[in-house]
Order: structure tokens, then sequence, then C-alpha cells
DNA sequence: CTTTAGCGGAACGGATCATTCCGTTCAAGT
DNA sequence: ACTTGAACGGAATGATCCGTTCCGCTAAAG
């Protein structure tokens, strides 16, 4: 073990966040992975997790309310930002891209039985969402509504080429497609962000999972 | 049995298709489903499955090939249209989004391992692509590479919401904003087919699936 | 020198599957 | 009528996977 600091509840607390990144980690990667994986992952034992969460679905429900309350910090963010709406619009996209809060909620609701604070939570980032595509609404080409965020979202959450960065890099990349798209119309659209995919990346898929 | 017909051969051959089709429709709804799933869906015993096929993985490499040949007709009948490039591209699109032949090759691909035929048929499928876009780029906006319709169409592939009719529904709604994004730019945007997601789809997502 | 929180990891028990196997049915041939 | 065997239904098999529990061990705390 490390060991280095102090007493064994540094190490304990240290341990919290340790399992915590790794379950995010893990379950993103693979949402249906077993816990055997994060314990690994995390370089613990499996009791190490279990002495934290009664069960599997009890880590679920923490990271999954985690990855709303991420996404409702950014809609706040994104609401208290006072740029133009469009850019603070195509600013809030790109954080959640970045956080990947999608396959922490959308990804893993469904695999456990929701919480009514994780209702609360959804229903709050709902009307954040709601609040957002009223300011933003003037710029929107015709026919955007709000529920088109969350189904944008989720389709670039699909997105998974090369490792994590590469992985965002592309999901900008459509992302900036996507707004184009989603504006209203306006002069020479920008070049796209990052180098696009490339043959390798789509035809590594065929090699078999290991 | 349903009898009627002839008799036991003309009943085999019937089954060969209604495997097939049931064989399709479960490991689109579910890339992991059990083989049991897929006679159950068919109305027929495990038996009738591996009495056509050695195994699973035999089923699946079939189920992929169709579905890579499929993707190549399609990409033929585009190349021989000879209606304007762009019209003739969007039209592409919308038809690999119906036959969603996607979720057969993308989808199960890394599940077995693929043959050398399989390969081949990628590989044809491939230049048929650089074909349609070396005839489309003109109306492409700067930066739009052939590999974007792989990425591109695995995004819309990832929509999944409601019953089959109402997702292919929203992934044309999503293929038309990312085909406007596509295009070089033009004046008025036409209007969004179909109608947008609901809330109620969306949040339906946070019930258990069973 | 105890005590015990925190932990590693083997062991347990249930569930899930791909595959095999056995008995049945019925059309076709004799 | 009787035999035969292709085509099948579905239970049984054997392997694997995974969540959870349990049994020590270690070392910080008192």
């Amino acid at each position: 073990m490390t060991a280095a600091l102090s007493g064994r509840k540094a190490q304990a607390a240290r341990n919290d966040e340790v399992i915590l990144a790794a379950a995010r980690a893990v379950f993103i990667a693979d949402p249906g992975a077993p816990i055997s994986a994060v314990a690994e992952h995390a370089g613990v034992g499996i009791s190490a997790l279990y002495r934290r969460y009664a069960s599997k679905e009890e880590l679920l429900r923490k990271l999954c309310g985690d990855g709303l309350d991420r996404y409702i910090a950014e809609s706040e963010k994104a609401l208290a930002d006072d740029r133009d709406p469009w850019v603070a619009f195509t600013a809030f996209m790109a954080a959640l891209v970045d956080a990947d809060t999608n396959s922490l909620t959308a990804r893993l609701a469904g695999t456990f039985t929701p919480t009514p604070e994780l209702y609360e939570a959804a229903v709050r980032a709902e009307s954040l969402d709601r609040a957002i595509y009223a300011r933003t609404q003037p710029h929107f080409r015709d026919g955007i509504v709000v529920e088109d965020f969350a189904v944008i979202l989720e389709q670039l959450t699909s997105i998974r080429l090369g490792d994590d960065h590469r992985t965002t890099q592309l999901r900008h990349r459509y992302l900036a497609l996507m707004l184009e798209a989603m504006h209203r119309p306006s002069a020479q659209p920008p070049p796209l962000p990052g180098p696009p995919p490339t043959v390798e990346e789509l035809t590594d898929r065929w090699r078999r999972a290991e």
C-alpha cells in the first residue's frame, strides 16, 4: 500500500475518493461492469466497497446522483453566464460534453430503482433546462424544443472511439455540427474542431473485444 | 403448429425466414440477447435454431453479413441515382436509417470473430462510400470527410425511444439536422420532420427495465 | 499490549446461457 | 398399414459470471 500520509483514517478518506473515481470510470466505460472491476480499478479489495455502500445499487444511485448534481451545477453556471445567450448555450453544451455527465444519468438509469431525491433532482434539472431554452430560444432555428437537448446529448454520448481524450474530441466535433444546425442560419460556418475520424479508428471496432 | 400449407419441407423453409427475422429483431433490440429469446420470438424451439446454425456466433455472423449486404445494396442504389447528388445523398442516408443496417454491423461487431468474407464486404462498402462521398463532395460544408458518415450513422442508431416506429421517426429528425449542418449553407431550412421528443418519452427511461 | 476499524480476497449461492440430448410427430416411401 | 428419418420442442447439462458474505490479517489508537 502507498502508506506515506498519516493514519488509517486519512487512508480511508482517500479511498472514498479513489473508489468513487474508479466507479465513475468503470461504469462510464461499461454500465454493466461487475463490482469487482471497480475494486480492481481502484486498487482495493471488495470489502472496501461494501464497507461504504450496502449494495451495488446504492453505489449506482450515488454515481447517478452525483452526475445529476454536476449537470445541475453546469446548468446554473450557464444561466449565470451573461454573455450572448447563444455563446452561453454553446459553452453549456460543451461543458456537458466534457463532464460526460450523461453517461452517469441516462446511461445508468433503468439499472436501479430511483429514489425520490434522484427524482427531485431530475425535475430541477429539467426546469433549469427550460430556463436556458427560453433564453436561447430566439437564436434557435424553428422547430427546436427543449427535449432535443437530451436526445442530442445522448447521441453524442454514444460516440466512443479510441481513448477518452479522442472520444471527447470527436464528441465536440459533432456537437459543433449539431449546434450549427440548431442555430438560426448565419453567414460562414467556422471550421470543425479537431481532426475528423480516421479509417483505422473505425475499423478497429471489428477487432474482437477481449 | 400452423399446419395448413403442404409438407414438412415447406414448413421448414418458412421457418428459415421466420428465424432470421426474429433474430434480426431480437438482436437489434438487445445485442446481448440469449439464443432462447430468438427461438421464443420466432415461435419455435431451440433445436430449430441449432439445426440451421452450428452456434450462436454463426448466426451472428450471418446477420452481420446480411446487414452489410443490405448496406452495399443501398450504396449501389445511391450511386445509380442520377438526381442531384445532394438529393441522392440525403435519400441514401434516409434509406440507411430505415434499413437500420447499422445495428446489425457496427453494433454486433466485436461480439464474434469476423470471417474473410465479412471483411471483404466491409472493404467493398467502404469503397462505395468513397465514391458517394466524392460525388457529393462539392455540396458538403468544408471539413466533412467520408468517415463522418459512419460516426453520424452510429449516433443516429443510438437513439432508441418508444417503439420501433417512433425510434425511426426521431432518427430521421436528427438526420435532418445533421444533413443541414453538413450541407453547404443554403437559404431557409425546411421544417424538421416528425414531432419532437416529448417529456414522457424521455422520463420513461427512468422506469426500471423489467 | 489490547482492541478494533479497515481491509484483502477466497468462498458461497443464485442466475444466466450456450449447447446437447432425448423423446415426439408426421410426411414420404414401401 | 408400417417403417423411417427429417424437423422439432423443450428439459437437462455444464460452465461461467457476479453480487454478497465471511474469515482472518494488519496496524493505528488507546
